[in-house]
DNA sequence: AATGAATGAGAATTCATTCAT
DNA sequence: TATGAATGAATTCTCATTCAT
């Protein structure tokens, strides 16, 4: 009947996918309950898709293309890397609330059950954010806005650390039950006290006038 | 055969356990897989363990016992956080080198395929050091170590975070490969690095004279 | 290969699950070996049967669909109870000498493995013919038909359980061997007598002027 | 520590067995679970049993001893057939309630799962009461007191029948549940009526003058 | 002699993938 | 082209039986 998927039909096949494997991980995913979610038959899944493991990696990088976009949106005065900073986490805590099997998904992806992408997905994903944020903070400490003996490299790995955690604690659920031991409340409902400390946290390591 | 198990023989098939769990993760590791690897029929782990999940947990909680070993003997100033830091930060290091399938195996708890144990899991591993750490802050700002703008809990969240990527960082494939991004090498080999840099980037928040 | 399962195929696997389960029982008949003796994959009784379960009862029904149609062909005079036995019992003998793995089931669901089973089934198989037989001889009671001092109800059971008997002993081993340690020949080979001497035994109850 | 099994010991272990075999039926009880119920360990039960199969044989013999000894006690005048069943009912009736395993296991043997036993078994069990009953109501046509055209095989026969279905009745829960179809109560409830029209139901076939 | 821990084959069930319709 | 029924390898877990202690 269909006589080709629509771009519509598509999207929502890999949302599907993506809502599947973040909730219960690659392994525990199966193809049939995908197909039944989208309302397609899994022949259609394996037209499109060769096998499990690429339809995993479409949905991969159609979750990564979102968040880029969200990503690049963020503007910013050149020299202020602590604004950059406040604006990143921003965007990054609505992103989470609005896509958080988007978030879980790219969670799985750090497990043992995906390893065989570690090498493709880590340079693919992180990639991104590694260049961007040592470009940031080289930047920074070229401009002297971040401390001399501070090196940009180690400290844009430690930042994306954070924000990474960050991510995780809004979207999974052991993240989640942890975070409530520290702070008793969801994340959600700290949202500002988490942005303010945690870009507190941040700023010693700034040297800017204020 | 039919050999008793001795006291180290049920140490070796908990430490095959986490070696598959951590190599697998929770879904993809099978029983009779464990049971070839530690050189013992299926029949010895449905004796000891009541199931999978059960089996699993004793995995944990063996990991988690060895962790709180090594944590516990870390001596330090009472009123110096930043060395209190160093050496949990040294402790950390030396046990992801020594056991890294515990490491990931802590990593896969964390994932979908476990959400039925966050709840109990996250409690019972992350309540030490949530404690711990809430504790140690909550005092150093009493001591004024801390600056006094500062939320001790999520100070103590933010530290935990950045410790747990450490961890991961050292362990996981994903995040080897993602900090290879960063520093092209291997964790191993930027060690004193690693460590240093991070103090660096926690200290600015301390108000120590040096 | 990859058939399409006609209607015809899907009798064959009924057939052949009351084969084995009459052969073997419940708790010791596979689904493996359903499957196989099916020809065909144990996923296709996994797909119309949720588990094994009730994949027995579909076979229990499916045979006490075929015995109720077998029991309701049989034509009598209203007022002629005897009649009806006669007929009853011919048409017993001959569905036992067709279908004698559908008797071996029966008989199997009243053993302890089947325990499960009793509340719903003993309902659903012995209502119907506790109903037709305790209405058959109060009719005839009131028709003085049947002995003024005999209770129908119990005369029904009692009439029953002696069809019971006959059944199983035409299908089952045991008491197969029972029969003969009474009668020196197998039930086909007394078919005439065993019914002969039945209805006698049954007659005295009854007033018919002959 | 326990130098020899006692007689004692010997009749517990048999009778948890008999328990176990009857609640559960032969595949489904384990020999660990009838060690656990006797209190003994696995071992002893293979030292005086070689297999499963031995152990079942020797519980159906001990209770096959039992019901020989309950029905050679019952006395009755050489020449009253109909005396001598009322009799036989009445101590089956005991027996059952008595012994319920004992007629549960019993049942259990003429089930699939036992049909390997069905030749021994049937021989041994079956053998003494077809004698008997044969002996009694050939006796009983020679002293007229059996109606002529009866056949004294098959009339026995029958009359096993009933009291096989009699004792089923009371034991085994399918039988039970159809029994309620029929008369609304359970067994025990209509001990009385059940012997007396069971007597009423074979009184007929005899030609007593009363 | 008694114990009960260890063995391992076998059963139910799932699901990625194929291919007849 | 789209469908979804069919396949069957793989997984968890049980239990009769053995044999070291």
């Amino acid at each position: 009947m269909l006589k080709r998927l629509t771009e519509q039909k598509l999207e929502e096949i890999l949302e599907a996918g993506i809502s599947e494997f973040g909730e219960r991980g690659l392994e525990q995913t199966s193809m049939n309950r995908i197909a039944a979610r989208a309302e397609i038959s899994v022949g259609v899944l394996y037209k499109y898709y060769e096998n499990k493991d690429f339809f995993f990696l479409a949905c991969v990088r159609k979750s990564l293309g979102e968040l880029e976009k969200a990503l690049s949106e963020i503007e910013h005065e050149e020299d202020n890397p602590l604004q950059y900073a406040e604006r990143l986490i921003s965007t990054l805590q609505k992103h989470c609330q609005e896509h958080p099997s988007h978030i879980r998904m790219y969670h799985e992806l750090t497990c043992a059950g995906s390893g065989r992408f570690s090498p493709i997905l880590a340079q693919e994903i992180e990639g991104m954010t590694a260049h961007l944020y040592s470009a940031v903070f080289e930047k920074a400490r070229c401009n002297e806005m971040l401390r001399p003996d501070t090196d940009p490299q180690l400290f844009a790995f430690f930042f994306d650390n954070l924000l990474m955690m960050l991510q995780f604690t809004y979207c999974c659920s052991y993240y989640r039950e942890r975070f409530r031991l520290y702070y008793n409340t969801t994340p959600e409902n700290a949202d500002v006290q988490i942005r303010n400390e945690l870009l507190k946290f941040l700023k010693h390591s700034f040297t800017l006038k204020e």
